[in-house]
RNA sequence: CCAGGGAUAGCUCAGUUGGCAGAGCGCGUGAUCGAUAAUCGCGAGGUCGUGGGUUUAACUCCCACUCCCUGGACCA
């Protein structure tokens, strides 16, 4: 190597520490590290106190597990939501919650406890259980702050803290005094072996073989009524079950308005009213033998018909449901209210005796004075499965038992004791959607119709979650708050043992509330009842004086729907701002979950505040789809489709499962999988090196001294802070309407297209040549500064960890902050001065003039007659108005089209425009490239051309001494 | 079965009040070693889910259907 100077060290090439390759899996945590030792949360809300508040509520996940892409997705969209408010000029403080409370965690705890669960006092499970939800908190914590979400961490609500457990407390006495609350009866799964409800999550279904029967009923209602046909008939009708002991609880029989059933006349006289469509199996499995179709009736027309039940003294009303179905059985549904959903439910519909005879044990009891008996049937304390003989023995006896045979089919079994399970109506809490309520104006209405009136005044996004949301309250049953559970909010109620009355007093609920909050629900387990209910209390009703404790727990939606009153209504770091929302309109409160949470979270809070506040909770509600993965299937652990959050983020990058959440839109289903990441982590790079090429370019700029004022920009430097301006305006308005992914494109195409393959691209020659103190050099690097200080800002929500990276390699400003994250969105008129688009307008036309001379030039390279784009010159044709422009632009032409020189010529009268691509003239320069028409040497460097020669006099280059002869090329 | 949503290039998304289908990525291909584990140029790729209808004109408006997704109901 020659130790002469190299012309090449004279160029001003782009010179930054910020490194190209980002090494994110380890980076990102040595930065997580520095926000928590600068305390970034706590200096954020210094910053912002005493702006407008607007608050984001957390719906709280599920403490059982690690998370996975659908919690990565809500906290993604929830952090950008906070961190573009709080830079659009917001005090947006951020709570994270967690739920808690509930099954999932119960059935974890109890598998690990085993049977020995069933001996532990309450408060060692309950302890248990907390353990267990505490394991996840801190795990699903730690990883949601590993993708960058800035929150509350240290200090998060929990539906399960004492505080909150009082709260939920308190919001049931205040529905239970305002009176909401009933108890009434409910179909729920029942292990008789367990004795204990269960929830549909513990339900297995396994194979059983069952008694299948056919049983006949005999019409009590005037035949000729259905049809003059069967007038002085014996008719019955057919019912099929498979669940025997159920018989005693036959309350009613059930068709299906729509189907038609025919009368047949066996031969030996009966008639028997069956389906149409099931009549020919019904009569094989009967053994009926030929029969004579005498009638066809409508199902609807059996309504009201009467049948006497075969062995009991009771009248069987003939009813209708459109459950019925032709599958199987024989039309005619028979129907035990207190033993199935269904059965249930048309029970409540035609006011039937829906109470169960079927204790805990599964243990029948008869009503000796309802039945009419003279002494106990024969399935007198027996159990289901012992009754089932007994009652088709009785059935056979009675003469009414058609059929029987075994049929073994899928039935509901205990997940823990794998027996069967039944179907049993039991005692529950319910809010009743029917309370009377009264508007603000004190008109009167339901509660059910005050909420959906709310709901109206709510902003929906996307809006059809309005309609959504409010078919669901119209339509929606009384809500069953109870369940027969431990992990959970009890339900702190003494109840008399006389008359079953629950105790409403506000005095004594307040006492109760004050007793969680010092020692939590556990209390209710241990607390004696001589403690807490006043000597001497009698029951109001029935005036009893023995007290029993309520032992159901609360729904878990119960909680979670209780969160606005526990946490921002509570909390001291929200309270303020939720009340100023409350009062009036002035603060937004924003919801953001999946679109499932209709039905869950957005639901019960709604509920629980427009009972308790006469008003929604939340003024905008956003849902965002299902994550699917490519094939647009739903994820799952059988088809092995998952994308792991945290995998991505170890191997990739937390910042990688951020921008795969911005580049969707999340109102819809959206996919995910291995490959869009990979795309995702792809587009960051080149994000990424188009910062590290800003920056590179601003070394040695100084923006107090070197700044060019925006009238003394170079037309193109002044048309690409206009562009700047055009593309922050865009993009503030995503963020106002939450439209990440538009973001994500904008910046996308603003970088790769505006920046990297046309502006910095064409910049180069004036960056690397031109004297670095040069006007026109500082003209660029002010525009290359403002646009990567706006850049670095418009994407420093989403980018949380490489815009603060970035930050740190920007030209250094005094007085700026610490962090990017503690800096406002730019302001518009601070880019670009005036409105944007009259010079965007003009330059419009320059951009069809460029594209079309670049479209020549590749012609003229394709056919060789050119190489690359410095080596030819352009001659543009043009006339009129083009011509006038172009020429006021002629001293720019030759850099946007990047060739050594442009001649711009007027035209013949009908060419609008003509280029012509040609061979450059004059001489290659040695430093620039560029063709000149002048180059000699300077010093040792030979073919240097003047304009080169003068930049490296303004840099105080002189002519470097040397052996060559001091001679320039022809 | 009920309620709600979706369907535009291989992928992610744009397509304003109906007027010749767009961008980026990816892919293919060329240039380049002065952004180089980079950068730039060029190219191929869509019957806008299907079938009807309204209109001079439909990706866009109307009707029906198919498929996918979500939530719920149901299996006596």
């Amino acid at each position: 190597m020659s130790s002469a100077p190299e012309l090449k060290a004279t160029l001003s090439l782009p010179q930054t520490a910020f490194p190209m390759k980002a090494n994110l899996p380890q980076n990102e945590p040595l930065r997580l590290k520095k926000w928590a030792e600068m305390r970034l949360y706590e200096k954020l809300r210094e910053t912002c106190g005493g702006r407008p508040a607007y608050l984001l509520h957390d719906g709280p996940p599920y403490a059982n597990g690690p998370i996975h892409l659908g919690h990565a997705l809500n906290k993604g969209l929830k952090d950008f939501v906070v961190k573009s408010k709080t830079m659009a000029g917001f005090d947006s403080p951020y709570v994270p919650g967690y739920d808690c409370h509930g099954l999932p965690i119960e059935i974890k705890v109890d598998e690990q406890l085993g049977r020995k669960k069933l001996e532990m006092p309450a408060p060692a499970v309950l302890e248990a259980c907390r353990a267990y939800a505490q394991k996840y908190i801190d795990l699903q914590t730690q990883q949601f702050e590993r993708i960058g979400v800035f929150g509350r961490w240290q200090k998060p609500y929990m539906t399960m803290a004492r505080d909150y457990e009082a709260r939920t407390l308190e919001a049931f006495f205040g529905f239970l005094e305002k009176g909401f609350v009933y108890r009434g009866l409910k179909p729920v799964y029942w292990c008789i072996h367990d004795r204990t409800a269960l929830a549909e999550a513990e339900v297995e279904y396994e194979n059983h073989t069952s008694p299948s029967i056919y049983v006949r009923y005999k019409l009590t209602s005037a035949p000729e009524a259905l049809s003059p046909a069967l007038a002085g008939r014996e008719v019955y009708t057919i019912i099929w079950t498979t669940t025997p002991w159920t018989i005693p609880a036959s309350m009613a029989v059930t068709f299906h308005p729509d189907f038609e059933y025919v009368a047949l006349a066996t031969e030996e006289g009966s008639v028997y009213i069956v389906a149409a469509e099931l009549a020919a199996t019904v009569v094989a499995a009967c053994k009926l033998g030929s029969t004579t179709e005498l009638a066809r009736i409508k199902g609807s027309e059996l309504e009201h018909s009467t049948y006497k039940h075969p062995f009991l003294e009771r009248s069987i009303l003939g009813v209708l449901g459109t459950y019925v179905t032709a599958d199987q059985g024989t039309g005619a549904v028979h129907t035990a209210p207190s033993h199935g959903a269904d059965d249930f439910y048309t029970g409540q519909k035609y006011s039937l005796d829906q109470t169960c005879r079927v204790d805990s044990a599964g243990r029948l009891h008869a009503d000796p004075q309802a039945w009419q008996l003279s002494s106990p049937p024969p399935f007198e304390d027996k159990t289901v499965w012992q009754a089932n003989p007994i009652v088709v023995a009785m059935l056979e006896e009675y003469r009414a038992l058609l059929a029987v045979s075994d049929l073994e089919h899928s039935y509901p079994h205990c997940w823990r004791c794998h027996n069967p399970v039944i179907f049993r109506a039991t005692e529950q809490w319910f809010i009743s959607l029917e309370t009377p309520m009264k508007r603000d104006d004190s008109s009167e209405t339901t509660f059910r119709q005050l909420t959906i009136e709310e709901i109206d005044k709510v902003v929906w996004d996307p809006s059809w979650g309005k309609e959504r949301i409010t078919n669901m309250i119209a339509t929606r049953p009384d809500w069953c708050i109870s369940r027969q559970r431990i992990w959970g909010v009890p339900i702190a109620v003494f109840l008399c043992e006389g008359c079953n009355d629950p105790i409403i007093d506000p005095a004594l609920d307040k006492k109760i509330v004050g007793l969680f909050e010092r020692e939590g629900a556990e209390a209710w387990h241990t607390a004696a009842i001589s403690d807490l209910l006043p000597a001497g209390t009698k029951c109001p009703k029935c005036g009893g004086t023995t007290f029993r404790k309520e032992t159901d727990i609360l729904d878990v939606w119960f909680d979670s729907g209780t969160s606005w009153f526990a946490v921002c209504e509570s909390d001291a770091d929200l309270r303020s701002a939720y009340q100023s929302f409350q009062k009036g309109k002035a603060t937004e409160v924003l919801y953001l979950e999946g679109g499932d949470q209709h039905r869950g979270w957005f639901h019960s809070s709604l509920l629980t505040s427009v009972a308790l506040r006469g008003r929604a909770p939340y003024s905008h509600v956003a849902t965002a789809g299902w994550t699917l993965d490519e094939q647009g299937r739903a994820m799952s652990k059988s088809l092995g489709n998952g994308v792991d959050p945290v995998d991505i983020a170890e191997r990739m990058g937390g910042e990688i499962v951020r921008l795969w959440v911005a580049s969707i839109d999340f109102r819809e289903d959206m996919a995910a999988s291995e490959n869009l990441m990979a795309r995702c982590a792809e587009l960051y790079r080149k994000l990424r090196n188009t910062f590290r090429f800003l920056l590179g370019n601003l070394s040695g700029f100084d923006p107090a001294r070197d700044r060019v004022l925006e009238s003394g920009l170079l037309p193109l430097d002044r048309y690409m802070l206009a562009r700047t301006r055009e593309l922050t305006e865009k993009i503030l308005g995503f963020y106002e309407t939450f439209e990440f992914h538009r973001v994500y494109h904008a910046v996308n195409e603003f970088a790769i297209v505006d920046l990297s393959s046309f502006y910095l691209d064409v910049l180069k020659d004036r960056m690397y040549t031109f004297a670095p103190t040069s006007q026109e050099r500082r003209s660029a690097q002010t525009v290359l500064w403002q646009i990567t200080e706006a850049l670095v800002r418009l994407v420093a929500p989403i980018l949380s960890f490489t815009a603060d990276e970035v930050w740190e390699y920007l030209p250094q400003v005094a007085g700026r902050e610490e962090s990017v994250h503690l800096t406002l969105f730019p302001k518009l008129e601070a880019i670009f001065s005036s409105d944007p688009a009259p010079m965007l307008d003009e330059w419009k036309q320059i951009f069809a003039v460029r594209d079309e001379a670049l479209r020549v030039l590749e012609e003229a390279r394709q056919a060789k007659r050119i190489g690359k784009g410095l080596e030819a010159d352009i001659e543009i044709a043009a006339s009129g108005d083009l011509l006038v422009l172009l020429h006021r632009h002629a001293a720019g032409l030759k850099e946007i089209i990047n060739v050594s020189n442009v001649r711009v010529v007027e035209s013949a009268q009908d060419v609008p425009l003509d280029v012509t691509a040609l061979p450059a003239s004059g001489h290659k320069c040695a430093r620039c490239w560029n063709f000149m028409p002048e180059v000699s040497s300077y010093g040792i460097w030979q073919n240097v051309c003047t304009r080169c020669k003068n930049a490296l006099k303004e840099m105080g280059i002189n002519p470097p001494a040397g052996h060559e002869p001091p001679e320039a090329a022809a």
